[in-house]
Formats: C-alpha cells, structure tokens, sequence
DNA sequence: CTAATATTAGGAATTGTTCCGAATATTATT
DNA sequence: AATAATATTCGGAACAATTCCTAATATTAG
C-alpha cells in the first residue's frame, strides 16, 4: 500500500520524538485534540500502526492479545513462535547479573527481569521448508 | 483473604499443570466446559488470578494492559517501574550472543529477543523513603 | 447446626482496539 | 488546472478480553 502524507499523521510522529515517556493511544489523542478538534481515536491507532509498519516507531506490545497461564513456576525464559504462536520454556541459566548491571548504571531498584525470544519454531520452520519445495 | 478451596480451582490448577501449552484463559474455559457444564468465564479468570496471588501459576502478561509506542527504533532494553507504570530505555549492550544459544539449544530459529527490567524507579523509590521516615 | 464468608454462574459492564462508510485530502495523469 | 484514483479522516458501531455485580450455593470455623 501507498502512503500519502497526512497532518495527523505528522504531527503523531513529531509529538512520540518529542518524549521518551513511551506513552499508550490515548496520550497522544488527549495531547492532539486541542490542535484537531474533530480527531478520533481510530486516526490516532491506524496511524501509530503504520508508523510502527513503516519503522519510524515501535510498538512495544505483547504480540499475544491475551493473557497466557503457565504452571512451571520456576524462573525460565521463553520463547514465542511469530508463526504459530506458541510459547516454548528455554532451558537457559537466568542471569541475575543483568538486574546488579542496571541497578548500577541506573538508580533503579530491580526485583525481576523477563527475556523472551521470538522467531520460528522447529514445526513450523518444517512446514515453511516443504513448501517452498512445493513451489 | 482467607480461601476457600474449591473444586473448580483444583481442576484448573491440574490442568494446567498437565500441560506445557502456556494456555490461555479461554482454553481452560474449553477444557473444563465437560465437567463443569456450568462454568463461567468470571470463574476462570478469577481463579486463574487467585493461583496468580498464591504463586502456584505465573501469568505471562504485560503489566500495562495497553500497548504502548516509542519513537526509539535503536534497540535497546526497558525498565518497567511497578509503581508508576513509567517505561524507561536502558542503556545495555544488547547481546546477541544469547540469540544464538537458544538457536544452539533448541531448533528455533531466532529473530528478535527482548529483556524488561522491572522494580521501582528512583523517583518512586524516593517518595517510599520520605514516608517511612514521617511513619 | 449455625454463622460467617468465599465461591459460583450468568450476564452486564468496561476497556483497549479495530472496523465500517461516507466525506475529504493527497497524489499522479492528462 | 481538471480529473481520476485512492489514502485518509471522523464518528460511531463492533469486537474481544477481562472484570464486575448479584443472588444462590459451598466451605469452613465455632
């Protein structure tokens, strides 16, 4: 898709430069509605979407709209397939160094940490293969 | 709050437990439709949330319950404050390194991880010891 | 057995986000 | 400059995940 150049969409990406405050949709609704009265909030999503499409902001979501369970209790990382959307404990030793190495270069006090890896899990990455024999 | 053991929350409890799927709340809603014809989804999500509290399951969530943008595309790492909500950038080395561990590991392939710090920011950190000393 | 109170089902309410349709704005073409 | 093609806008409806509410039921303590 084409992109055409819109005021809103302008100002949107002026207004999340302007802040390192990593703020949600409604923030910048509330900050842009003194400059377009009549702004709706699906101008305000569909173009942090794009912008994020395009690569001039992230998004820092989840992936996953909904909350997941997991019954292993033990500190352990994971991994989550891009494709399937499966999520896969790793077996990786938990570097409590990380939190003492933010703690010091920051005044933060770290109770936890989480890391999560995202790419292609072994099925699916069969199934891409086989396919692309196919074709 | 003193709880009260119920049946519904032992079976989600096993269930989970009998699985490595990380499920979603409404998956256990499916599997347990059967024998609980019933339940509801309030009483899932409740229970789910109470085994949360008592530590017996984890919630894979995000703490905001909304996405959040940034206008930072380098990468970098974050620190989530508990108490305020704020996000702040971190200014780590990104190791790359543990991208091809878990690629060594298992046979995922990797395209991105993520590391969130979380704790309590300097600010809040300091407001917590102003009021101990009024205490 | 009784009183206190946690839990339940069911459905309504909330919240963040996406979708839809008609009007408007932008861009490329003549 | 006019026209056609199509992205974008607003406004509100729709949606999906989750929480909340209430009366009935189950569990626990005394």
């Amino acid at each position: 898709m084409l992109y055409k150049k819109s005021r809103q969409r302008e100002r949107i990406l002026e207004l999340l430069k302007s802040t390192g405050s990593h703020p949600a949709a409604n923030w910048v609704y509330e900050k842009l509605k003194a400059e377009f009265p009549n702004l709706s909030m699906g101008t305000v999503y569909r173009n942090l979407n794009i912008l994020s499409e395009q690569g001039l902001i992230k998004k820092i979501d989840f992936g996953s709209t909904y909350d997941r369970f997991d019954a292993n209790i033990k500190p352990h990382y994971h991994f989550f397939c891009e494709i399937c959307g499966a999520i896969k404990d790793l077996d990786l030793p938990i570097n409590y160094q990380l939190e003492k190495q933010v703690e010091q270069n920051t005044h933060m006090t770290v109770h936890k940490h989480r890391i999560e890896f995202y790419g292609i899990c072994d099925k699916c990455m069969e199934k891409l293969k086989s396919r692309e024999v196919k074709e």
